[in-house]
DNA sequence: CGTGCTTTTGAATAGTATCAAGGCCGGTGG
DNA sequence: CCACCGGCCTTGATACTATTCAAAAGCACG
């Protein structure tokens, strides 16, 4: 169980809460929010649960999962540090996607009425949400193009660079895949598990990668980026 | 072309500028906005052009596309009366899609300036305008579900749907397709002509449809509905 | 009545999913 | 310590679906 800190103390400086809101008004969040520490695959709010607030993760690695048809999940996004939850159901009374940490992760729950005060209180700060979501969208889009445009070889080499960008690389032993098993890349890209495995043993054989046990190192990043180049590369700008 | 019409004597009900903003606020809006004709088939903004601002749809119907890869285009949404068009640029620099219009339409073009003193100066219109985000990407989410994990048989049952949902049916004929060719509603669903023009056959074999030489109109939307259950059918809730 | 565009259909091919079996590895209990 | 179990990963064979290529028919327009 970590601490709980106040904002004004908390270093998580992505955080737009804390970027936008003067000090009068992070006083009063600080009295409202909650701070929950939750561990690795703990489901951190789940598919059709009642929205009654924002998350923003302070530390941690958290999926956004969609229920499939039959054994299928879609992973929609990843999230780290600073990042905002759940902020799709606003304006609706239900989550339409599952949070998961992916890693022992620490969130902060501010609820909707705290919220929508600050809101109308702050119009820099809806803007700042405002912007972020525009952005998601976007993100969110250009994800729709590669999944429906992409075969399956091409979509595996951008998960892998997608996993790389925002889950950033394992301290242990330099792999991406800490906390993703093969199945967890099939949902990413909207495949299967022997799918992702073939695709795997030919990125070894043509050295893009190098498998060590479950965990996957990437060798080449250039030579993955190739494989993707026809569909823009300014995939990961802002992306963070 | 169609005369400028002050926006207090607009009937555009869904346009939400004119929804929120009080009286005093739309006089200036009204100053400053841009009202454009359109004929069939012009762009209205096109994708990498700059982003000065944002379109509302007075009259018409639009269509949202993405490039892709070679041929292939993504058609992103279908926007009609009141929707809102060139937001995705919102805090940045270019557009990410093109917009063009599917019949003569006519749109109203606000600068970005303007739009952020009106935001700055009504919390409530930025709230609207931030819910409205979070419900289009809540939308694209489900439909990357959808163009991710359906076959093309339900792909296309689900276009077929989509299009009339968003506009209707043509009161001449009873057709859904107005406005779409075979490479059209391809692209809607991420697939070829070929694939199309063989899925079309088979659903009026199977008497869900009838063809009317290019045009399609739906005989039997329940069969075609039960195509899709499986993915959820709450699909269309809150969609205009 | 051509010409060009869209649509339809067919056949061959490539790409994916499915099914089945076996391998690897870490953990548990004898 | 070793044998066994279960979970995850890999590999192969097969079936299926979708794409590609090619050709012809239908239609709109000058």
């Amino acid at each position: 169980m970590s601490e709980k800190i106040t904002c004004k103390k908390c270093d998580t400086h992505a955080c737009f809460i804390k970027k936008t809101l003067p000090s009068s008004w992070l006083t009063k969040i600080e009295l409202k929010k909650i701070q929950i520490d939750h561990l690795a695959k703990d489901t951190i709010f789940r598919e059709e649960g009642y929205v009654r607030g924002v998350y923003f993760i302070k530390t941690g690695k958290v999926k956004i999962i969609a229920k499939g048809v039959e054994k299928k999940e879609q992973i929609v996004r990843l999230a780290i540090e600073g990042h905002a939850l759940g902020h799709r159901g606003l304006g609706d009374d239900k989550y339409p996607v599952s949070a998961v940490a992916c890693i022992d992760s620490t969130v902060c729950f501010i609820d909707n009425d705290t919220l929508y005060d600050a809101f109308i209180n702050n119009p820099k700060l809806i803007l700042q949400m405002m912007e972020f979501y525009s952005r998601e969208l976007r993100k969110s889009e250009i994800r729709m193009r590669y999944l429906t445009q992409m075969n399956v070889q091409e979509k595996i080499a951008e998960a892998l660079l997608y996993i790389k960008h925002i889950f950033g690389i394992s301290a242990n032993d330099g792999t991406i895949n800490d906390c993703f098993t093969r199945k967890e890349i099939a949902d990413l890209t909207g495949t299967l598990v022997e799918q992702v495995s073939r695709t795997l043993g030919e990125f070894e054989k043509k050295k893009l990668i190098l498998k060590k046990g479950k965990g996957i190192k990437l060798i080449s990043e250039k030579k993955l980026q190739e494989i993707v180049v026809k569909y823009g590369i300014e995939q990961y700008a802002n992306q963070k």
